[in-house]
DNA sequence: GTCTATATATTGATAGAC
DNA sequence: GTCTATCAATATATAGAC
């Protein structure tokens, strides 16, 4: 895959990130050396610097864009009833998780590699999502359509058990996606006292 | 913390491990140094390796004795009714993974870095585990005091659920132990169907 | 924009003295 | 059982040519 000289940023650039987003989800982000991910593109290893500051810079905007991709990418309506809200938002976090699991996994492990300042920047971030369900458990609560005492907790247990699904689910198993969020809808409705 | 020659042979052993699950968990496997671990516990880089075969077989000895902890701690009595057992399983779980936080982290990040024997081996304790808790279910099912169509899926959920309260917790935080526990058994009773 | 070449540091692991 | 010393490999990051 060795290649001459010649200028192709336009696509370098977005080859770079999926080739570490790859790397870092399947290695870790310290196993993985720029040389690899420089190999995995088809550029020296020296390139990678016309892209990122460093190492850690790359791992923190896969992190950022991935979050940010996630809230730009849900819309609610908080007129609707909760539950309907509920059920939408069930459904968008499976099928981003089951799309994207590589960027799921290095969200919740490779934190420690960023520094305090772009750690806190993406903490702020999944906080938002999280909101984003809180949101409406708490819409659910006010209609009475749902019986959640502490619903911070309910959130985090909620986004935890659907996430989960990136641990086991593989694509051509038994189950299917939407059979998968059938069964995982069952089990919040009834953890919500819907 | 440099110590003159002398044989500790029955404290270094469990030292390394303390010193290996700490920083494992805190940097990521990777991102450990052999020297690090052993600046940690007051000995040379050399001293680990009359310890391990090698840095991979120090992991796969804390993911094998975590799950080989757990198996052997779990007791559970198949004649008491299901949601006696799911409630003893929960307190059980949660209380553990709050516990030795840096262990769950560890079972659940670093397999990727095992080879695949000890993968293997490490994947067939957590599938035991997991059964414990199916075998509620399903006797929750044949009682008629649960509600669960697929017994597998929910396993699988409800154990992320539940060790997802390391991913939040904080002693002396906003909620006690006992707290959580009464919190996420609401949820839990009502995704069984309770 | 990408290359080659390299500096500087650090790694996992081993050999042999005590 | 632990130490010191060291090998060989590999790392991140930079400088300068094209």
């Amino acid at each position: 895959m060795a290649r001459t000289h010649g200028s192709r940023a336009e696509i370098t650039g977005p080859l770079i990130r999926d080739a570490a987003r790859r790397l870092f989800a399947r290695h870790g982000f310290a196993a993985v050396s720029m040389r690899q991910i420089a190999a995995e593109v088809g550029v020296q290893a020296g390139t990678l610097y016309s892209y990122t500051a460093d190492k850690q810079a790359l791992l923190a905007d896969l992190l950022r864009s991935h979050m940010e991709d996630l809230l730009a990418a849900w819309q609610d309506d908080p007129s609707r009833p909760a539950l309907d809200r509920l059920r939408a938002f069930l459904g968008f976090h499976i099928q981003t998780s089951l799309e994207r699991p590589e960027a799921v996994f290095l969200s919740y492990m490779e934190l420690r590699n960023l520094t305090a300042e772009n750690r806190a920047q993406i903490a702020a971030l999944r906080r938002r999502y999280e909101d984003a369900l809180e949101a409406i458990l708490i819409a659910g609560e006010a209609e009475g359509t749902m019986a959640v005492p502490d619903t911070r907790l309910a959130t985090m247990a909620l986004i935890a058990m659907l996430t989960g699904v990136t641990n086991w689910y593989r694509e051509g198993g038994r189950l299917d996606q939407d059979r998968v969020v059938a069964v995982y809808w069952d089990l919040v409705r009834g953890a919500v006292g819907a």
